[in-house]
DNA sequence: GTCTATAGCTTGATAGAC
DNA sequence: GTCTATCAAGCTATAGAC
């Protein structure tokens, strides 16, 4: 007999996919109820501080993800430079759904509550931040530019989604995340 | 004795401000009611079908706009081609604070009423495309590469934004308007 | 054209049984 | 830990006076 009916991955794995399509806002209790298949009550049991709390917890998991997907794979130094990079961008197009889903950093990052989240939001933009610019660093690129071409590339990543979704087509996703390793020195 | 109390332009630049700001679903008709001056049912009175009328007019003004201010200004041809691009690129810093405001087709890009909408949201972002392509092209770039030149820079625009806002840093939406000429073949 | 007043529903959130 | 039942507040939208 389980402790809980439902495990926490699935609700966290729901939580997140209601955050992303309909934003905070759009979001209400009534949706993530019915998308995690528990009770409003429940909810706030698990989540005494309600929707912000949601997600929050929802942004915190993002943060560990990048961790684990994306940064832990740059900083496999015994791989080549450009095998890392390539490595490292293929859970980036998962997250995505290669264009079809939009990000919950930037779903999450223009509602009421959102000096309540940008903390989390900083440190994901961060660790993408970070992870490119050691990448073009050790490509052979000055810092400064590594840098600036790190901005770009996620500068790329956001707005090839806000154009994706907006015009429903995908392909200028793809074609986006294509450019990112030109865009950090190599070819 | 005036018709209206309320200035029709006045009522839509507050609109505009509030969807903007808030989102469509963060937008609540009490928010709207306050901002314009207007009690509620006045603004029912304007717009009969609600919220989404008033969205639907919001972004029909922005395409209006984008129209007089941008695509005007591409297609004086009499001017030099960067001259030309130099001054389209203006109202574009202007309608987006220089990065402190959001986009209002991204805001309203992402909720339930979007489908209502994406006819003028998809039309917005072909007029941008269309002025860049035909400045690239103009500057001697080949049409299919202009296009895909075009595309980055209002990819440029639209994720330096997001990022803007979302760490309350302006300069990233600065840096990227002061690429676009770059990309298009200038300098 | 704008208002006050209100209907009717949905929201976020809580109490208390099991 | 999950549920049913419920609350007060907020929501969109409408009726009708001026």
């Amino acid at each position: 007999m389980p402790v809980t009916k439902v495990f926490p991955e699935d609700v966290d794995r729901k939580l997140t996919e209601v955050f992303t399509r309909f934003g905070y806002d759009g979001a209400s209790m009534e949706l993530l109820s019915q998308a995690t298949g528990l009770k409003k009550a429940s909810l706030y049991h698990r989540f005494p501080g309600g929707k912000k709390d949601m997600a929050a917890h929802v942004l915190k998991n993002l943060e560990i993800w990048f961790l684990e997907n994306f940064q832990s794979v740059i900083e496999q130094e015994n791989l080549p430079v450009q095998e890392r990079l390539e490595k490292a961008l293929l859970p980036i197009n998962i997250l995505f759904e290669d264009g079809a889903r939009n990000c919950p950093l930037r779903m999450l990052s223009a509602c009421s509550e959102t000096p309540y989240f940008q903390e989390y939001i900083a440190s994901c933009f961060a660790i993408l931040n970070n992870g490119f610019t050691k990448i073009a660093f050790q490509n052979g690129m000055v810092e400064s530019l590594a840098n600036e071409k790190a901005m770009e590339a996620i500068i790329n990543i956001q707005g090839s989604l806000v154009l994706s979704r907006a015009m429903s087509d995908n392909s200028i996703f793809k074609t986006s995340m294509a450019r990112i390793p030109q865009l950090l020195g190599f070819k």
